[in-house]
DNA sequence: GCCGTTTTCGGCCCGACTGTTTTCAGTCG
């Protein structure tokens, strides 16, 4: 059986939630509330920090991470330096300690817990949810001021909703998502001529790379026709909640939709304000009111003008939306306060790569007999063309898995190649159409040594590295091994450079700087891997090696022909990154790219 | 406690929902 990892209590997550526990103890302490938002804004932006805080701190760029000012700074370098902050410390210890473990009770913030463990005499806590689910039942709660019948049901349903949160539905890989929401989309269409426009919402529509729940939005002028269509989706099994504005439903898939529904007239509003996500929509709302104006999801109101004459401002289009307040429109993608709507007001925001962009996938496998270190792909090459050709691609790469170095002699691995070589040389004779790529997906050994000897890569274009084996490796030893890896010169791209799969196994930690520094040097691209449970580099990752200008290449990992379709799902972690066609190299003209490939 | 092309002082997002209340506090997204 593994061992289970000790909690880091210096990783971002954990001083994210120390934070917000200080938070929590002010509030209950009275302290203003702008004291507490403050603390909460800077547990919120250490969780968004691509880099660990600690070492930031380490580093002396503590004051780089935004919503940290002198206060918290301070609190968090004596925390970092000594393993615990006196100021932090004294806060957390001034309130009962049976209070933190029900702040996870859905429906209960800090005053209710506060006042539970009080009137209930909670002392434990560890216990504290258990004693608490015990006075619901005992009854002993809807007797306590400012609760009633219904709120002692309430605690009772959410401390089920809790545990159950515990062994929580992972959330859905994007793909899987998509698949479920298009669905829902045809039916509507199909059954509701009254729809005029529909569209995703939420993190499925900025394209996270997981996402919970699926929401949609509506523009009709007839709600009821609507949302009576929705909650008789056929793969539901119960109607959660039925308004006037909207509906939610419970999927067979054991996943919830939401339906919102709007006046076509104030359709962009609507769309804008439940997209997000929520900490881009507080910065639009800032930005407003320094113009004068209060946004929600119906429009702007001017806040100067009486009530009387209160004019509200609608849109039909988020576009128009973006721009009367002065702004460039911003794709749902980037809507994360990462500093887009500066940019929108500069009018520099980001000439987003899109799908039409991509010219060719270079990392794919097909069944060719390499006698491979992995798995093979399930088509042969032939077909696997042929999709590329129905995809309208300009070229396209293989990238088996090198042949199994333990089972095999060097000399049978050159024959191999060189076979191969041949192999693809004559395919390319019988499909002028599209021009073929040969490459190779090569095993990093633990040392960082190739699993292919360097007389092999005269038979290749050029190699696509990739880490498949040993993860447990330091940061230190695994950026060490990784630079050595890239320091070969027929190592051109990393490939899914953490190796995370989601919902499944965290990725590796590099230490980014240092390979993004290597990559610039030498030359190399990182690989954006659009598969499912991959999308390796992740968004914020990608966005660091943008703004460092390494090179990037959007790749399918293909094992089937009928996977090569994933590429807008890399494409979509590439927009979130902010990268522009240039940054990607197979948006490249061929020659410009088989030239790069094959510069040494 | 943080922050700044309206500010180094005086601001700080918005509305829905819920339950317990006679006008609102707490929680959520």
């Amino acid at each position: 059986m593994k061992p289970v990892p000790a909690i880091d209590k210096f990783s971002n997550a954990e001083i994210a939630r120390m934070l917000r526990k200080v938070a929590a103890a002010y509030t209950i302490l009275g302290e203003s509330r702008f004291k507490i938002v403050a603390y909460e804004n800077a547990a919120t932006s250490i969780e968004h920090s691509t880099s660990e805080v600690k070492d930031l701190f380490e580093e002396g760029k503590l004051d780089a991470v935004p919503g940290l000012g002198p206060s918290i700074r301070s609190h968090l370098s004596e925390f970092f330096s000594k393993g615990s902050s006196k100021h932090i410390e004294q806060v957390l210890s001034s309130i009962n300690q049976a209070i933190f473990p029900l702040l996870e009770v859905p429906g209960i913030g800090p005053k209710k817990a506060e006042k539970l463990v009080k009137e209930l005499n909670i002392k434990s806590a560890q216990l504290a949810v258990n004693e608490l689910e015990k006075a619901a039942i005992e009854h002993k709660i809807s007797s306590l001021e400012t609760f009633g019948e219904k709120s002692e049901q309430d605690i009772l349903d959410n401390i089920e909703r809790f545990r159950k949160g515990q062994i929580k539905l992972k959330r859905m890989v994007l793909p899987l998502a998509d698949a479920l929401a298009q669905d829902i989309i045809s039916y509507l269409k199909e059954n509701c001529p009254q729809i005029e426009r529909i569209d995703k919402l939420g993190s499925l529509r900025r394209q996270l790379a997981t996402i919970g729940d699926l929401d949609f939005a509506v523009a009709t002028d007839d709600f009821e026709a609507v949302i009576d269509a929705f909650v008789h989706y056929p793969r539901s099994s119960s109607i959660i909640e039925r308004g006037p504005s909207g509906a939610s439903i419970l999927l067979t898939a054991g996943r919830q939709a939401d339906l919102r529904v709007s006046k076509p007239s104030e359709y962009g509003a609507m769309l804008q304000y439940f997209t997000g996500s929520k900490y881009h929509n507080i910065k639009l709302r800032e930005y407003a009111l320094k113009q004068g104006y209060s946004l929600n999801e119906y429009g702007l109101s001017e806040i100067n003008s009486s009530s009387k004459t209160k004019k509200v401002q609608t849109f039909d289009s988020e576009e128009k939306l973006y721009n009367f307040l002065g702004l460039d429109y911003i794709s749902p993608e980037l809507r994360e306060d990462f500093g887009e709507i500066e940019a929108a007001k500069s009018h520099i925001l980001p000439n987003l790569v899109k799908l039409a962009d991509i010219r060719g996938d270079l990392h794919t496998h097909s069944d060719y007999d390499v006698k491979p270190s992995h798995d093979y792909g399930q088509n042969s090459m032939e077909e696997m063309l042929n999709e590329a050709r129905a995809l309208g691609y300009e070229y396209f790469g293989f990238a088996e898995h090198n042949p199994k170095a333990t089972e095999l002699t060097q000399s049978d691995i050159l024959g191999i190649l060189a076979k191969r070589k041949k192999h693809i040389d004559g395919l390319q004779e019988k499909n002028k159409g599209v021009k073929i790529i040969n490459l190779l997906e090569v095993d990093i050994k633990p040392d960082g040594e190739l699993a292919v000897p360097e007389d092999g890569f005269q038979y290749l274009d050029a190699a696509i590295v990739s880490v498949h084996s040993v993860f447990g490796l330091s940061k230190e030893e695994m950026t060490k091994r990784v630079v050595k890896a890239l320091s070969y010169p027929a190592a051109k791209i990393l490939g899914h450079p953490t190796g995370r799969l989601l919902e499944q196994r965290e990725g590796f930690e590099l230490d980014w700087p240092t390979i993004f520094a290597v990559c610039k040097k030498l030359d190399k691209a990182l690989e954006i891997n659009a598969h499912p449970s991959r999308l390796d580099l992740s968004d914020t990752l990608v966005r660091e090696a943008v703004k460092f200008g390494v090179k990037l290449v959007i790749d399918t990992d293909s094992h089937n022909f009928e996977d090569l379709v994933n590429m807008q799902y890399g494409v979509s972690v590439a927009r979130r990154g902010w990268a522009e066609p240039e940054n990607v190299i197979n948006t490249w003209k061929y020659e410009r790219l088989i030239d790069w490939l094959k510069k040494r």
